[in-house]
DNA sequence: TGGGACCTACCTACCGGTCGGTTTACTTCG
DNA sequence: CGAAGTAAACCGACCGGTAGGTAGGTCCCA
């Protein structure tokens, strides 16, 4: 009755747990884990509680299946941007474009993310979201540490290099979220400025002389 | 029996209502609107649930007024770094410190503010969080143009300036509320780093063309 | 003695989770 | 072929517990 969702529907048809998945991701990324109840996931994915039970377990268990499979995705689309021994403007460009481009395709996934990463829930804890900022964070700080091996970047400390570089592509893809708001710009776009900006700096004329 | 709250106990002794406040801000910060009852916060408080909705009304009145308060508190720190017709770089350095200084000495109202900013949650909405938002980066973006105007920035669309540097604060704020891996450097001299980056750029000498 | 401050005891609604059952599709075997 | 069996998929109705919120009273100080 209803046609594909997003979520991988191969085997036959619009799945019952793809359309649980889909709505509870939908749902929780909009009003956190305490702040949604099974009925209401239930409801959206137009089924019952004992099915989403005999799929999934528990509340936390969608909740965690949920967050693997989405971590998955996105590793994978970041797999992409490391690459072989491009020169590092290359490199941060498909670092800023993977995250837009992710946040673009999958929003409920990104929302999700990044409404889990500020303030844990009450009933899903164990969620390892510190290895989710770990694992993106190192992988960024190794690429910055080749790119200053090679001279192509300045000798400051890589995690300061690293955290204001990320914190340019975090504030783009929260910006895309925003519903009121959004970037008109597309991904390649905004990350070829957010690149071009951070390895320039904003300093103008005026300010020739560096402290 | 205990010693004054961080909230204003001016008025005699440690004040229920304050108490109330510190508790309920330590507790949504920690956990969300949805996955505090109002039960856990009198306990924490020392009180009972009726005290409570005779303060305050009802558990979204008193989430409405811990906003109010921080708010005002936050703005009023803002405001200083406004000031006169500084040069842009001791401009942004205030405005970076200011943010960096509230986090860290009320740790709780700022995670209050991140974890509220990401996804709202069930019981509390009508929260002006896109005016909190909009009216930082407001002001930002004013302070640039005018640093834009005298030739201290380069001419890029404001926007993108002010996106990226603000991205740069917002993650010195959260790495300073992580629990396990706190920022070792004091708020100026990580103020200081996060300015000079963003004004010279990150480029080193093997990068001299830009596109 | 009257009113603000505060508490005990309780209400209804809804929470996550389960029980027992029905439907469906596919074997199995006479 | 078709009746019987079976296991997965799915659901209506319900459970104990707890959520936000309140009625009604006690205490204490002006």
């Amino acid at each position: 009755m209803e046609h594909t969702t997003e979520i991988e529907a191969a085997e036959g048809g619009e799945a019952l747990p793809s359309r649980i998945v889909a709505a509870a991701t939908r749902l929780f990324a909009a009003r956190g884990f305490a702040g949604v109840s099974v009925r209401e996931i239930c409801e959206a994915a137009g089924t019952t509680k004992p099915t989403l039970y005999y799929y999934f377990g528990s509340k936390a268990g969608l909740y965690r299946s949920l967050f693997e499979h989405i971590f998955d995705r996105f590793f994978e689309l970041l797999r992409e941007a490391e690459a072989a021994d491009l020169p590092i403007r290359e490199v941060l460009l498909r670092f800023a474009e993977a995250h837009l481009k992710w946040v673009v395709d999958s929003p409920d996934h990104a929302r999700f993310v990044f409404s889990s990463s500020m303030g844990p829930q009450k009933g899903a804890p164990a969620i390892d979201l510190e290895g989710f900022r770990e694992r993106n964070t190192a992988q960024l700080v190794r690429l910055i540490q080749r790119g200053q091996a090679r001279g192509e970047l300045i000798a400051a400390p890589p995690e300061d290099l690293t955290f204001t570089f990320m914190g340019a592509v975090v504030m783009a893809c929260i910006r895309h979220l925003e519903p009121d708001l959004p970037d008109p710009l597309p991904p390649t776009e905004r990350a070829r400025r957010i690149v071009d900006l951070f390895l320039t700096g904003a300093a103008g004329p005026a300010l020739e002389s560096s402290p």
